[in-house]
DNA sequence: ACCTGAACACCGTTCAAGT
DNA sequence: ACCTGAACACCGTTCAAGT
């Protein structure tokens, strides 16, 4: 994963300074940006790739709670105010992040198997992808695809597996917005605690629901958001393939 | 919709503060909150009915950004602290409005009707009320029931709807965990904006999603939400329903 | 153009003091 | 038990000053 990020490089040309590494845990590494004096450096030290590197780096670690605007310049060794010569907002990072997480996703398939099975598979890696990025999906839903080239290039490639399978071309766009509904909220679903559904002292006034859910632990061994999801998700393939002509 | 509201009543009884409401706007009202001495009141002025109510009022009228503990609490005429006696956090007072929400939710079909048309009204139903409400989807889904009545009622009439109908009980939760996840990516959905799909200045070099998109866009009339949210949840019905024994 | 440093207008939450 | 008022440790963002 760490080889996909966008320009591997290190938030600062090797120097002297790396030598106090050591002491980044520090509460206030002032000392470690003020090595800069104030003015422009003589070669930009910021730039979009390694922002969206460093946000990558930072939710890895700590979450998208860890990801402040504050922690995101202090991991780039800069003040908080030199990211805005680069992003607009914290959404604008948010948004270079989904759109490298994108071109993660697997659309391979579209190339080189049958819809059904190409359709599954993208649905699949679209789903593992953004299970971790939860916090992303509100993000996506309302993104105009213009604002982000490689979530654009995704949809390129599934619509065109669509059209060679067959679909009506009017039907392409709304059975894709079906799926990524689906996938968006199976996202979700992933990160459920495991004891979602315990009814807990309710039970006994929730006999039918109570029993589904028991009834479901003792089936065992899968995880029940992949269950839902395969059944979900196949529902679809089939509903959807009828459409073809 | 107000008279669902839990509890309908004034934020404070009836005083002579009343008659200067039309301050209510300024800035600071800090003299009307001074109103009220420090110490507890003879009687208690917040509950969590009350604390629900002002949440879905303030969220009727500046949305989900005007709803600060703050707001809430200048709105309730108390001093922001004072919420803490009956939420233990922001998260609490969403859950709050999330389950007061949820009983909105149209489950009667499943009593009346037979199974399709009920899946279909209730799916219809719980994608509008949460898709005014999109904010409160990433906590719906990571709630355990037990936090919220209302909603572990809205499940077993639900579940209750599909033992009737002949499923199999282990499938059953699985399979409105599908439905819900379909219908919280679907709400998303409803507040994207109308050029979502505009793909600008990329137009020429993604002809398959640009064409597929122009012939969408040709239909016409039906909003593009409702369209693959119809699409999507026929799939779902249709694919469910063959499971029935 | 692109950095620093100081400042602004917020957040949610805690806690002592009061009745 | 349930309020006020002051305080805390943050947020994202703006902007003048510097090179």
């Amino acid at each position: 994963m760490l080889g996909i990020l966008p320009a591997e490089r290190p938030a600062m040309p090797a120097s002297p300074a790396d030598s106090r590494s050591t002491r980044e845990r520090e509460p206030a590494p002032k000392t470690l940006a003020a090595r800069r004096r104030a003015g422009r450096p003589a070669a930009a030290v910021l730039d979009q790739a390694g922002i969206t590197a460093a946000a990558l780096r930072l939710i890895g670690k700590n979450g998208y709670d860890g990801l402040t605007m504050a922690a995101l310049a202090r991991s780039l060794n800069v003040a908080p105010s030199a990211l805005y010569n680069h992003v607009e907002s914290k959404r604008d990072v948010l948004l270079l992040v989904e759109d490298h997480l994108t071109a993660l996703v697997d659309v391979t398939a579209f190339a080189a198997e049958p819809w059904e099975s190409a359709v599954r598979k993208w649905a699949w890696s679209y789903r593992d992808v953004f299970a971790e990025h939860t916090p992303l999906i509100p993000v996506i839903a309302v993104l105009p695809v213009t604002d982000a080239p490689q979530t654009l290039s995704m949809y390129e490639t599934v619509s065109g597996g669509f059209r060679a399978a067959g679909f009506p071309e009017e039907r392409i766009v709304s059975a894709i917005v079906a799926l990524e509904s689906f996938i968006f909220g199976s996202a979700y679903d992933v990160t459920a605690p495991a004891d979602i559904f315990d009814s807990g002292s309710m039970a006994e006034s929730t006999p039918s629901f109570t029993g589904a859910v028991r009834s479901l632990a003792a089936q065992g061994h899968e995880k029940p958001a992949d269950v839902a999801f395969s059944l979900g998700l196949e529902a679809l393939i089939a509903g959807f393939g009828a459409l073809r002509e």
